[in-house]
DNA sequence: TCTGGGGTCCTAGGACCC
DNA sequence: TCTGGGGTCCTAGGACCC
């Protein structure tokens, strides 16, 4: 509530994040940034770091570059001085392993990124990531900010205390995910038609099988026997660690409630 | 560095159709 | 009968984010 009442052009990343475009905003930035800071403060006694840039990528890494209460101000002549010294895993996008992979190029800063050609980048990071190191290495990010969108899967998982091999405790833990997702997805009043299984052993080794159905269901009885076919075809030839189950494919059904 | 859960997106390969 | 191209759907696995 606080940030709305700054803009309403607000996009929510994760419980304790948030893009605000405030490109319209009268105000200027300090002013912007002590009502926010004010506002949080006053709300739950918390402090928050801001970054202000022209775009979310380059505003991501501004916020974190004052950790605790900070604000920082990111421009377009700030690439060569700021963005590019950062260490490559400061890039949103960039985890442990291609971090990895870029240090075995010799890659350790973002402006070294920035020194390899699009068509390197592509042929070893595939068409679509590739082009993004390309083009976030220049601090290039032309995503809108994202108001509203809608859940492409709902998912369960659990990890057992201790590894199991009984056939029935798996069986009865996959009965158990699938009842909490049906009751998510009808809460939320959707269907799904591919169900998918996630095994993963003690050895860490991690399996996903996947049906899918003939049409849309929310029936907790046709997710359950589509998930344990999912099973049938696993060979549980080691213990189980994790157990999960997701629904992808999803349908919205329209606020007139359908039959199931 | 190794900890868990709920998500998203991408890629590669196979099946199938025209 | 064989070869090949293009498109779509599905499956399996991987990487990343908070």
């Amino acid at each position: 509530m606080v940030l709305l009442s700054i803009t309403t052009i607000m996009e929510d990343v994760g419980i304790d994040e948030a893009f605000l475009d405030i490109s319209d905003e009268p105000d200027s930035n300090e002013a912007i940034v002590e009502r926010i800071k004010s506002g949080i403060y006053e709300k739950t006694g918390l402090t928050c770091s801001i970054g202000i840039a022209p775009n979310k990528l380059l505003a991501k890494i501004a916020s974190d570059m004052q950790k605790p209460n900070g604000m920082t101000v990111f421009t377009g002549d700030d690439i060569e001085k700021k963005l590019w010294p950062l260490p490559i895993r400061k890039l949103y996008g960039i985890g442990p392993k291609t971090e990895e992979h870029l240090k075995a190029m010799n890659i350790q800063t973002i402006g070294q990124l920035a020194s390899l050609s699009m068509e390197s980048l592509i042929k070893r990071f595939g068409h679509s990531y590739g082009y993004y190191l390309y083009e976030a290495a220049r601090g290039i990010d032309e995503s809108p900010l994202v108001t509203h969108w809608e859940p492409k899967s709902f998912s369960r998982e659990t990890t057992f205390q201790v590894d199991v091999k009984d056939w029935q405790v798996i069986a009865r833990t996959i009965a158990e995910l699938t009842k909490e997702i049906v009751s998510d997805m009808s809460r939320r009043h959707y269907r799904a038609r591919t169900i998918n299984l996630k095994i993963r052993f003690d050895d860490f080794r991690t399996i996903t099988r996947a049906t899918t159905i003939e049409g849309y269901s929310g029936s907790e009885e046709v997710i359950r026997k589509a998930a344990f076919a999912c099973l049938k075809r696993v060979e549980l030839a080691r213990k189980v660690r994790l157990i999960g189950v997701r629904v992808t494919n999803l349908e919205k059904l329209e606020k007139v409630s359908l039959p199931v």
